[in-house]
DNA sequence: GTTTGATAGTCAACTTAGTTGACAGTCGTT
DNA sequence: AACGACTGTCAACTAAGTTGACTATCAAAC
């Protein structure tokens, strides 16, 4: 693990995205907790800084995370009640919930980007930005390919 | 999501990594049940595919998972209960647990696998090897930044 | 304008998978 | 022989997901 060889040369490819992935979601709870927010569900940082991708409407905001509405209803509840989240009824249809951010909630939003961005930085300056949106680029083929096969 | 521009544009890290392990995830729990392995752990695909790694000791188990040892514990469980690995004690050391591969564990290593290759394979054959390559080492070295930091 | 069917969100019961704390058994060293 | 460290497991709890049933609301058809 310690010696400069490619050591995750024969991790396969599902795996590395796992690791890769938990680099990101390490920083970002640290940086969270250190903060004062340390009662933050597992999808909450991804809710709050994602917002402005299902509006506040939390059936868009299950599909876009893969989940059943019930699961996104629960974790909206959470987030609300732990004042992160504001829920109102859209007054255009009094079915859905119209959410957004609390004060707290938007410095819980920019406390995770902000961790977030810090990865960012640090891996643009250890391989480039080249090969940071190289690899975007492959990691959105990926995607694709399980979209189309989904 | 379907207009052929970059969709994945204003995604963060993080989330693209999910989704794109999610792309494998689908994929393997997909060809799994479909030959009858529908009992398997979330992530049992991973111990089973990686029994190499560890030598079938749950404490490195624990410790490659980034997993308590209780959990790995009863992951370990799960897998012999269902019939996917053999546990016996070490002789050499009658604390310690040896695991093995049993003839269903194979053939659902096996399942594993090539599923995971097919992925590996349609993206080759999308973007080349040489981007794919390179995505692994960006991948590394983002690992990498989260061990340092850990 | 009333009925009828679809949609948004929630409640309840359950499952899965993780956590921490306590513990027994085994080993190695003094 | 005794002490301390290590391996794995048990128990109790928590977090987060599932499915099924339900209410309230809307939209469209008649």
């Amino acid at each position: 693990m310690s010696d400069n060889k490619q050591w995750y040369a024969d991790l396969v490819l599902p795996v590395l995205l796992h690791e890769a992935r938990r680099t990101y979601g390490r920083a970002i709870r640290a940086a969270l907790t250190a903060e004062g927010f340390d009662d933050m569900p597992r999808l909450g940082p991804r809710l709050l800084g994602g917002m402005h991708r299902f509006g506040g409407q939390p059936t868009d905001l299950a599909g876009d995370f893969g989940i059943s509405k019930q699961a996104a209803s629960k974790l909206v509840d959470a987030l609300v009640v732990r004042g992160y989240l504001d829920r109102s009824v859209d007054p255009d249809d009094r079915r859905r919930m119209l959410l957004s951010l609390t004060e707290r909630g938007e410095a819980a939003a920019k406390a995770t980007s902000s961790a977030s961005d810090r990865i960012d930085r640090e891996l643009d300056q250890t391989v480039g930005a080249d090969a940071v949106a190289q690899m975007r680029e492959t990691l959105g083929t990926l995607v694709g390919l399980g979209e189309r096969a989904g």
